[in-house]
DNA sequence: ATTCTCACA
DNA sequence: TGTGAGTA
């Protein structure tokens, strides 16, 4: 995982303009646990993993018919772990596993390791799969997702 | 200028 | 979900 898609770098007002979601609205996802922007001087901070998780709780939220209280039972339903075929030992260290029902994006990616990488167990987005939504974990943004 | 929280339509 | 008030 890129560090550089992990730094706060964009305040409410640009990723408000970018993703064209109210201000209001980017708080109360926060509010309601969805994102986790770092905090700067009381300040909000959303880094690109951030913006990209956005765009997929968006398309959550106005195209595929859930509301908020959907998209946090879906994820208490299909934690990424379930998902994904870490081996055992991966498993043991992994933060998201070992921290549940703590939701991943509020984890820091370090203990659990795969292939020499941090894994993004911590920056989870969903996507499609067999028609079921499910987690995207282990992979830069440039990545393309495996089938 | 921008964001924060809170109250309210 | 959006707006306005009053701050910091």
């Amino acid at each position: 995982m890129k560090i550089e898609n992990r730094k706060a770098l964009y305040p409410i007002g640009i990723v408000a303009e970018l993703l064209g979601i109210h201000p209001r609205t980017l708080r109360i996802y926060e509010q309601e646990g969805l994102v986790k922007p770092a905090r700067r001087g009381g300040k909000r901070f959303y880094s690109n993993n951030d913006l990209q998780w956005l765009r997929c709780l968006r398309r959550l939220l106005t195209e595929d018919g859930l509301n908020i209280a959907g998209v946090k039972k879906l994820l208490t339903i299909a934690p990424c772990w379930e998902i994904r075929n870490c081996d055992q030992e991966i498993r043991k260290k992994c933060p998201a596993i070992l921290n549940f029902p703590v939701p991943c994006w509020d984890l820091v990616p370090r203990a659990c390791q795969e292939k020499g990488q941090v894994c993004s167990e911590c920056e989870v987005y969903l996507r499609k799969k067999n028609n079921v939504m499910m987690h995207i974990g282990c992979r830069d943004l440039d990545e393309e997702p495996e089938g």
